[in-house]
DNA sequence: CTGTTAGCGCTTTCAA
DNA sequence: TTGAAAGCGCTAACAG
């Protein structure tokens, strides 16, 4: 049988169809006995209100969309979890859209979004270089926050990790321990937060007063797999090209999934971490505090993130003026057991 | 200002609205020269289809809810990706609900679904004692897939990991292995799916003529703090209540992220996996393999499983018959190195 | 092949 | 305090 619609609660309840909807949503100026008929007669008939006829009159959908690159790396479920949680609590239904880091599925995805007319998007990370363009002119008249995309971070209400800094730190920790030769494996060239982990490697080794050098750093794609591969050219490099006058002691890795792919290539390799070879990852995700030895890395609070970013965008909807709409966030030191003094 | 209209584009293209909808919709009986000139309007406006007013009349929204437990746990995301994957290459798009384990929130999470009209539901593990009843009677008319939620297996398609078989065969190989004192860490009490693991474990016990007992199993909620504590606990149990007679020399872990955590606690007693205790965990999750060290695991093909729930789903969405709804998936021990013989 | 008409389920004026 | 009527943007007969 047919799903009850708002006319059939009315005809049960005695009343007109306008007067149901007033009382099933509560207006104040419908008299007590009526909403109560009116909601016996939700009740009896099973009734469920039609988001999608509420949506198309009055103009909003409560939808928000969800872009992420890549549900495989812990860090975008933990935002996910963060927007979903406070999106929920606020009455907005979250839509998940994958890109893949595949500028064409974005596109696509977008448009998906932009069909189902989302109130709002929340787009986290996994920009690319050149991902700009299209985007702006498709996207005005929509409230949209950014996390950790930096080529929006001017024109939109961002949450962006300082990740030149946060690298920084984290290559001088490394130099404070002594080392010296320190390399960096990233994500794909062409991510932009990969780029700028990059960028603080190198301005930290500058400041040091240390080469930078080429044979030191080599991308990765961000997983497990793919740490460990870049750790292996790594070490397959520094035995053949470099002999060992200026072996590797210490390297600083884009995100803890490849770190903790790269701690395994170490080990295969038949080298200790820390005792050889020094690590420190980024993000902090789940694992990383009770994996062997457990990952020193610079902490980012994805959860809170996800929910912040949530909460920026309900306000933007709701007309509000945000006091803080760039809000850059300081990714913090977790010192634990995988860096050693050299 | 305002988004264009499909009458906006009829007025442009100089045609009536409903032949402007038929040839944005590619009809066959729509003369080329016409979908020509109504696709150029659409451009020059940057029209764009607005799927809820389609959805309201087609009565069809082409959204499906995946709803999970927790995002946290990398089970899960992997199952959205394979979900979203083939989702969004047939045409749907997905909303997430998160229900946090929380059977008030689950309930919430499906109403809001419901109002949304999705066409379909996956709904993916984190099933509990009792969740059943109340699911029943609000979501008759609705095509829904489960995976892993042994309570609806048998009124809905499914997948359905065998978890009692995989527990077995996971406990089983330590048997083999020579292991007798044999612990079982769960997640939480009320999971379905920790009681079949459990009773696995309790059935290769059984069938290799050991004893079961109580001191030996702990639950945990299935996040590697949780395997950490568990873990500690079964080691000061030992330590405490049954000196050295019969220490524990093998877990069985109802998932990989509590076997990562419990690893931990092993170390931090200052006992080595495999050489003391030896460990097995199940799900195969992505740091499975790097792990130091990697961990011997019961793998279950996680993107794979929402992949085809999603096909499944949109199958019984277009009305075919499912040949085979009620799909059953065996676990794949992989061994690595947390199991040694004794 | 194209246009006219009706209506999906709801909210929202506006009158009564 | 309630009801009648209009209309959100689209698709689906049906007639021409």
């Amino acid at each position: 049988m047919k799903a009850a619609t708002i006319k059939d609660v009315a005809r049960l309840a005695g009343v007109s169809v306008s007067t149901a909807s007033a009382a099933l949503n509560d207006k104040p100026f419908v008299r007590t006995s009526t909403k109560q008929k009116v909601r016996e007669a939700a009740a009896k008939l099973n009734y469920r209100p039609n988001a999608i006829a509420r949506s198309l009159v009055t103009n909003e959908s409560r939808l928000v969309g969800l872009v992420v690159p890549d549900m495989a790396d812990p860090y975008f479920p933990a935002i996910a979890a963060g927007v979903d949680e406070v999106a929920s609590r606020l009455g907005y239904t979250v839509i998940l859209a994958n890109t893949l880091r595949n500028a064409k599925r974005e596109a696509e995805q977008i448009r998906v979004l932009l069909e189902r007319r989302v109130d709002g998007l929340v787009f986290a990370g996994g920009s690319t270089v050149g991902a700009r363009g299209w985007l702006d002119s498709t996207l005005d008249n929509l409230e949209i926050v950014v996390i950790d995309r930096p080529e929006f971070s001017f024109t939109s209400p961002s949450i962006t990790i300082d990740n030149v800094r946060g690298a920084e730190k984290a290559t001088r920790y490394l130099v404070q321990l002594g080392h010296r030769d320190i390399a960096f494996i990233g994500g794909p060239v062409n991510s932009l937060v990969s780029q700028e982990r990059l960028r603080g490697y190198r301005f930290a080794l500058q400041e040091s007063g240390l080469p930078y050098r080429e044979e030191l750093v080599v991308h990765g794609d961000f997983t497990p797999r793919g740490g460990l591969q870049a750790m292996t050219i790594l070490l397959n490099r520094m035995e053949t090209r470099l002999g060992i006058d200026q072996p590797l002691t210490a390297a600083f890795i884009a995100n803890d999934q490849m770190a903790i792919g790269a701690m395994h290539g170490v080990r295969l390799a038949g080298k200790k971490v820390p005792g050889d070879i020094s690590i420190i990852g980024f993000d902090d995700i789940n694992v990383a505090a009770v994996v062997e030895p457990p990952l020193t890395t610079m902490a980012v609070p994805t959860k809170e993130i996800g929910g912040m970013a949530m909460n920026m965008l309900a306000k933007s909807l709701n007309g509000e003026k945000l006091e803080d709409n760039r809000v850059v966030l300081q990714p913090q030191l977790i010192e634990r057991e995988t860096c050693i003094a050299r």
